[in-house]
DNA sequence: CCTACCGATCGGTAGG
DNA sequence: CCTACCGATCGGTAGG
């Protein structure tokens, strides 16, 4: 019965792992996330998860590939309205600067995968990221922009809002307004400058 | 006897410690560095290590304070030759480039600060970088440099050191010449451009 | 013979 | 600074 529902139980399951675990991984980090916790969060035992992951490795294989930050941040950033590069790129980078202070933790996904991986399952990623990025850097070719590589310019422009955010973390609690107050801003504001023919 | 010798032998033992858990906490993280790991290495019984540091916690303080990577990234970004800004900029680029190259693992450290501890002891490491970056900032403010708020511009300059690297563990292992050749001069490039007056 | 999951337990290790 | 342990928990797997 319920023919008409493709979803079956085994990928419904498998989907309850993936968001338990994405919950687990951001709150607690990679070694510190248990399968007890992530099986728990998922309403059943631990052995069940081995039904549809081989272990605690496969299964933040598909966290990330689900549920990297990029899948949250460049969405917004391309989202943006303006109408010249200047007021989008300040309309992006205040999108992500919001998104970013509600939802501090998803980040943390970047840590892992960079401090337990390596970045390792970026080659899957960026074949997701480089279509969605190309109609953007096509608009900024088009514009007044320096002849730069097309690809440098979206490392860069990537780069802007890591930098930002990183920084945020490691200078927000330091207590001096000077180094926080309007910081995307000054990020965005340099790398226009920078980026834009004078 | 040896008295002249001022270094205890107590403070002997906690360096080891220090250098020990250094190594074990860059090559495993946080959590997968474990005290027996970190004994070990240091040559004693886990017990020992009591008798120093109240626990791991404590004993990650000592190692962030003293091994935090910008111990040896801003010394070496901040003794680079250059008659004008740009060159300065590039050269301290490069010199980065090549320490990162060589020691792709001591950053674990940042990542575990991110993770673990979302930045918390940089209140203290700011106390210590600041002052190293000022006369820096100084000779910035006496070139062709933009108006821009002293502590901005230290933070943007810090961030494309941090904005190169991450980009490079991201996309490093993507196999597209195009997003790695060269890419920390296009960092420093673009900084420039929008940092200098026109 | 399948998918999905159970309670119980394996050998080892965690911080203290 | 060590040996000898503790309560608990780790990732993963057994038979059913």
């Amino acid at each position: 019965m319920s023919e008409e529902n493709e979803i079956t139980k085994g990928e419904r399951t498998r989907q309850a792992i993936v968001d338990a675990a994405y919950a687990v991984f951001v709150e607690k980090g990679y070694h510190a996330a248990s399968m007890r916790q992530i099986a728990k969060q998922a309403g059943m035992a631990v052995g069940g998860i081995y039904n549809h992951f081989a272990g605690k490795e496969e299964i933040f294989s598909a966290v990330i590939q689900t549920r990297h930050p990029y899948k949250r941040i460049l969405p917004l950033a391309l989202a943006a309205e303006g109408e010249d590069i200047q007021t989008f790129v300040h309309n992006a980078g205040q999108a992500v600067v919001v998104e970013l202070h509600d939802n501090p933790d998803f980040v943390n996904l970047l840590f892992i995968e960079m401090l337990e991986f390596q970045g390792k399952h970026m080659v899957d990623i960026f074949q997701d990221i480089y279509p969605q990025v190309l109609p953007l850097l096509q608009r900024f070719q088009s514009d007044n922009v320096r002849e730069l590589p097309p690809m440098m310019l979206m490392r860069v422009f990537i780069g802007i809002f890591i930098a930002y955010y990183l920084t945020e973390i490691s200078f927000g609690g330091v207590g001096i307004p000077a180094l926080t107050e309007d910081a995307m801003r000054y990020f965005t504001d340099i790398f226009l400058y920078g980026v834009l023919e004078r």
